[in-house]
DNA sequence: CATGAATGAGCATTCATTCAT
DNA sequence: AATGAATGAATGCTCATTCAT
């Protein structure tokens, strides 16, 4: 299994670092070899061409987000508590890691609608956990059981996504976790029943 | 000035089209002015250069966003109802144009960091009559008069660009104005004092 | 038409001098493009891909063949002198021009099988006429009536284009028109009833 | 002795199935060893580089070809037999191997000016020993006595030649070997004193 | 002997922009 | 004002060959 083999995290982890420090369009191939310290060639035998390694790069790291999310939903806590636990661990993943952060908020958007649709199915992962949450809450009584899933999960999500994506545009000047609580208040008080 | 001739919004319609149907990289400004029926020089009497066609694309179309809410604003409707009808308007506009809808929620994103940084500054008008909405509920009690308005207006316009694009991305299988009562609802929520 | 403007016949003949001094593949559009005098984007507004500069190339070559060809069908001479006359003129051609002698009998052929049938379909119309020679000849019963009319072209082609070949291989070091006569004789004799 | 090694051949006729069922472009080295069931390495071990293997399959190959006239040319028959018997057993090898007549009439015609000068070293072989027949047809009066021998070799090598590659290029639509009798009567024909 | 992971040079093509007409 | 022919920089990917194991 490649994905496991020591030189694929290298050439991902480079692919990151060169994405965020020249952009999208920018970070040659040859770049990302350059800084993986690998031939150009070798990246072919890991990656099947470039957009492969931009799909690889978000899946790979979208695994923290969704093994995050899964240990919040297993703990005992209210729904609400999962929530803000989960937007908390969001923005501290991207907090501590701006390359990160620059690549998927920014970055990787440049690329393709074909790509955007395999990123997206990537995402539905750690979005259907997400709607667990709200479901959840519903069914507690936490929640307004009258709303639409699909749409709270949409408010939730676009909300996230927007303040990260701001403050990434706002080259990281403020603390992104200290957001939390007000995010935190305002969907948790359109969520609650 | 040049914005005021016909061939200058002959170029941003053409633009819009050749985008929405050709896809951002692939809309070659040959392609543009073969749609707008000009010769591939001409746009450049009209236009700086490429991303000078885009932003102006941007800018051309947030005016009708602009007024609309201007409108609103001047109503003497609540700050609840004010906002309803600025996330009403603000999918009727793109469900009643889908290349438009395409280039803004898809396309336009594709580009780099610079002409992002350049579309969020023709976008702050907008947000700033958003902000408006929500301060003035906020001193008539509507809204929490504790939030913060700058996450506040995130959420509002983070959960309406997230709902528009996924409804492109769907390939505007379904009605987007019909997700409005939803939106509305958790929303106003969320902001309520 | 593009095929009558002065950069098309300018970068057909450059193709025939860069392939013919440094080999097909090693004969780089970038080359081609320098041995013409224009930018390598140029080459892409007259040709649509290095295959059709190729197969452009005999094309061109091949209206000489045929023309002369066409000329020599039209005198009032026997099949034999026809036939004795095309040889020469066939040979004449290649022996001028040995640029293009090389092109057509080695660096050509080295293209892929599906040039190798576009090539094959022009050469066609030369094979025509000189199956013309052949069933006149037969008729007027200088040739054996009897014989295989397509065996009989591809012995006169294969032995002219042998001859040709093994000449251009061994640097053009002697006259190839000289051996017309033994050709001929040999043909003739093999054709005649 | 390498070639005597099971390997050599193995890897020989690897090359001759990689080469005709992909073309001589798309044999790569390592489909070659795959089809050889040997490492990319190992095919080094036997040859010196790729072009070492074509020239080898080629040689290969001609052995088959040379043995064949060397008996013909030890049987008492006439200088005109012989001939016929030289193009039967040429046909017979390529009809009965249409993998090896792929590879030899087209695509290691597609290899450089190089490599098909030491093929034709490989061929002269063969070609000196068509040179005893025809010599010896026009010592025993069978031939015409004045004519060139090497241009007579050139008619008749050319038409065979010819011959099975229009063939060869025809998909093997037809039967070669019902062609020879055509063949052997025109070349006969134009030899013959 | 045999392996196969790693190498890195090499090239056709696109397209935003210019400028002579 | 308008044209459109000409420009030329820029890059992802392949594959013959090597060499540590």
């Amino acid at each position: 299994m490649k994905r496991n083999k020591p030189k694929y995290k290298q050439i991902i982890d480079a692919a990151v670092i060169a994405i965020a420090e020249n952009g999208y369009h920018q970070a040659q191939v040859s770049k990302i070899a350059k800084q993986a310290g690998v031939a150009d060639g070798t990246i072919y035998l890991y990656f099947k061409n470039k957009e492969d390694i931009l799909i690889s790069v978000f899946q790979e790291k979208m695994v923290v987000f969704v093994e995050n999310l899964q240990e919040i939903l297993k703990s005992g806590e209210t729904s609400s508590e999962k929530l803000c636990r989960m937007i908390e661990g969001h923005f501290s993943v991207l907090a501590d890691d701006h390359h990160l952060a620059t690549v998927t908020q920014l970055e990787l958007r440049q690329s393709n609608k074909e790509i955007r649709l395999k990123i997206n199915a990537i995402l539905k992962e750690y979005l259907k956990l997400l709607d667990e949450i709200l479901i959840e809450g519903m069914v507690s009584g936490e929640f307004n059981s009258a709303m639409d899933v699909r749409v709270a999960r949409q408010m939730v999500f676009g909300t996230i996504d927007e303040i990260t994506t701001t403050w990434v545009m706002n080259d990281y000047r403020y603390n992104l976790l200290e957001q939390a609580p007000k995010v935190q208040q305002l969907l948790l008080n359109g969520l609650k029943a």
